[in-house]
DNA sequence: GAGCACTGC
């Protein structure tokens, strides 16, 4: 790469350097080839903060195997970088450039921008794959954006990730599940590769600890001699966001009723502010609920338009959120987190934030985990307050005190991997090690094995966490995957049950329940239950007419519980000849019956691969309970006698659980 | 009598 310098200059001084005064020039793409300043897109670009580090980011990435990059919404760090480095020529000699996102959504949207800007055919030059959707051609897209889950399952068949000659991951301050993963794996990546570049980027400043984990110590392994390795010290660059000013407010006292404040400080908003629509953070739907109720029933406040946004809803009603707000009119949405990060709204000039959010929360002892409303961390409250500043300057009036949020608001979230349930972890760094069943047959050669013994996690207790899990967190992943027959003693992926499972793309609980179906001769009608299992829910939140949703779900609730009830209503989706009419009048939700569909296919076309003939029971439900026990078996409970509001207690650690008012058991119970 | 938000060949 370091035929792009310009022979003899100077090098930059400073991190912070900008092609005048730091004297160095790319020549890979001379300004008449590129387009450079013609087009408005190409004017667009370098308006954008990010346009003026484009030299100092790649002098960066030259030089360092790590550069961490802290930049603010709008500096166009996503779009611009992979075409620095596209540019410069990091994707010549067949090499790929990837950008990861914890979103299929983004992928989608930031690589059709791409393709937009340099003036070619999406899915060619510039690809994108999220998970049933592959838009790349081999050999000829050069700049990649994926999920980071996709990243992850193309470890399993390549674990060094030969073909990326820079993996950007971005979005990492969100800290999700699966980049922590990435990045672990990452870092092991580059141990043996040393001349693979990471760019990691994050909004929060919180470098330090990033650049800590990743600046690594390599053993000796006789790199070529042609090739310098760059520093294993990681960079650290920022950049600023192209955000409008947000006048921040606190409350003089804390509150007592976060809803009343909110619903209030709306209300005292539309009375004394300038026109501007309204955001409100609140913790989940029953809040969401009572104050859309509580500021439409107020009659003062005709001008107010009250929406409520939560991932629940049904595509329509989200829709509503995106239109217009009529004239005369003050639109106010009051949402969930989803509008934090997932949803941008344009127009917003006020936020509301409570201070709160709701968050999942893992117990390993009981193995049981909690959604609860907790209070949210300084990053979150930032990212709140910015979603007033997108269109013009803003205002975010925080319902906590100044103090509380100086002394006591943590200055990060809890990392996701430090809440949850690592079952799925511990199998995906299994196979990322071993490089599972293809692996094992492709690599016949030693070095190739020994490479990827190195990269993996021998022994998961021992792993580079980026936020290491609790110890009792492990072991109870291990030894639920132990009992599910995935691992053996000594912790690695039993033949074939543990490839097999590592294989499929789902909860290995689940898994397991679907390599069990196979002995029982119910396959067919597993894979649907399992498919129904791994989207969020199916059926539609509905408001005002609980009582009428609660009688259709009876139409297809079946007595031996929820698992066959989704079997039904798979059924009667398929017999109306998958209509989003009928979905509409029962009650259901047609876009996760659409994501069934599509998973189901997936795991057909899985099973035929992993030699497994597909077999329906028909209306033999006893086998069907028998392949659920085999993966669910942890979960058991017992109704305990003479209670007299259906108490159960675990089979393994007497835990006192109850059924979900959602189930179709529920109302059995109450003998409806 | 109840469902923060994401994701996976």
């Amino acid at each position: 790469m370091s035929k792009y310098w310009k022979p003899g200059s100077e090098r930059p001084r400073t991190v912070l350097v900008d092609d005048e005064e730091g004297g160095v020039l790319f020549l890979s793409s001379p300004p008449s080839s590129s387009g450079f300043g013609h087009s408005s897109l190409e004017r667009q670009r370098q308006r954008l903060p990010v346009y003026k580090y484009r030299t100092a980011i790649l002098y960066l990435v030259e030089n360092h195997a790590t550069t961490i990059i802290v930049g603010e919404t709008g500096s166009g760090k996503t779009t611009q970088i992979p075409q620095y480095l596209k540019e410069a020529g990091w994707a010549e000699g067949g090499r790929v450039i990837a950008c990861t996102q914890p979103r299929r959504l983004a992928v989608q949207s930031v690589a059709s921008r791409v393709a937009e800007e340099m003036g070619v055919k999406l899915g060619e030059e510039v690809g994108y794959t999220i998970r049933f959707e592959d838009q790349t051609k081999p050999n000829v897209t050069k700049i990649k954006f994926l999920t980071d889950g996709v990243l992850l399952r193309e470890m399993m068949d390549d674990p060094l990730l030969i073909k990326y000659s820079v993996i950007m991951v971005d979005e990492a301050h969100e800290r999700s599940l699966s980049t922590d993963m990435l990045l672990g794996l990452l870092k092991k990546v580059q141990r043996r590769r040393p001349q693979l570049r990471i760019i990691i980027s994050s909004a929060t400043i919180d470098a330090k600890s990033m650049s800590t984990f990743f600046h690594i110590r390599r053993r000796n392994i006789g790199q070529a001699a042609e090739d310098p390795t760059p520093s294993e010290l990681p960079a650290i660059l920022s950049v600023e966001g192209k955000g409008y000013n947000v006048e921040i407010h606190y409350v003089e006292e804390p509150v007592s009723d976060y809803l009343q404040a909110a619903v209030n400080t709306v209300l005292s908003i539309h009375d004394k502010e300038p026109p501007g629509d309204i955001l409100v953070f609140l913790t989940g739907q029953d809040d969401i609920n009572a104050a859309v109720q509580l500021l439409t029933e107020d009659a003062q406040n005709n001008g107010l338009l009250v929406l409520p946004l939560f991932s629940g809803l049904s595509r329509a009603d989200q829709d509503l959120i995106f239109s217009p707000t009529p004239k005369g009119k003050r639109k106010v949405v009051i949402s969930t987190n989803i509008a934090e990060t997932s949803l941008t709204l344009e127009g917003i000039v006020y936020v509301v934030d409570s201070g709160f959010s709701k968050q999942r929360f893992y117990n390993p002892i009981p193995d049981i985990e909690n959604l609860v409303v907790a209070p949210i961390s300084k990053a979150s409250a930032r990212q709140r307050a910015g979603r007033a500043g997108r269109v013009q300057p803003g205002k975010c009036f925080r319902l906590y005190t100044e103090e509380y949020f100086v002394k006591e608001m943590p200055a990060e979230g809890i990392p996701e991997m430090q809440r949850s349930s690592l079952v799925s972890c511990v199998i995906q760094g299994n196979k990322g090690e071993s490089g599972g069943l293809n692996d094992l047959r492709r690599n016949q050669n030693t070095q190739n094995e020994l490479k990827l013994k190195a990269l993996g996690i021998d022994n998961i207790l021992g792993f580079d966490w980026l936020a290491s899990p609790s110890p009792e967190a492990m072991i109870r992943a291990l030894e639920v995957l132990y009992s599910l027959g995935i691992l053996d003693e000594d912790a690695k992926l039993t033949s074939p049950t543990g490839f097999q499972v590592a294989e499929i793309p789902l909860d290995p609980m689940i898994s397991k329940m679907i390599l069990s179906a196979d002995t029982y001769g119910c396959s067919e009608d597993i894979i649907t239950i399992a498919a129904v299992l791994s989207v969020q829910s199916i059926w539609i939140s509905v408001r005002g007419a609980q009582k009428e949703f609660d009688e259709v779900k009876l139409r297809f609730a079946a007595a031996e519980g929820d698992h066959v009830t989704y079997l039904n209503v798979y059924k009667g989706f398929i017999h109306s000849g998958k209509s989003s009419q009928w979905c509409y009048k029962n009650y259901i939700n047609y876009h996760a019956m659409k994501k069934v569909i599509d998973i189901r296919e997936q795991l057909s076309r899985l099973l035929r691969r992993l030699g497994i003939v597909l077999k329906s029971c028909e209306r033999d439900t006893q086998v069907l309970r028998k392949a659920i026990i085999a993966g669910f078996f942890a979960h058991a409970c017992c109704l305990e006698e003479f209670s007299p509001n259906g108490m159960y207690k675990t089979i393994k650690s007497s835990q006192e659980v109850y059924i979900h008012p959602s189930s179709v058991l529920f109302s059995e119970l109450l003998g409806i």
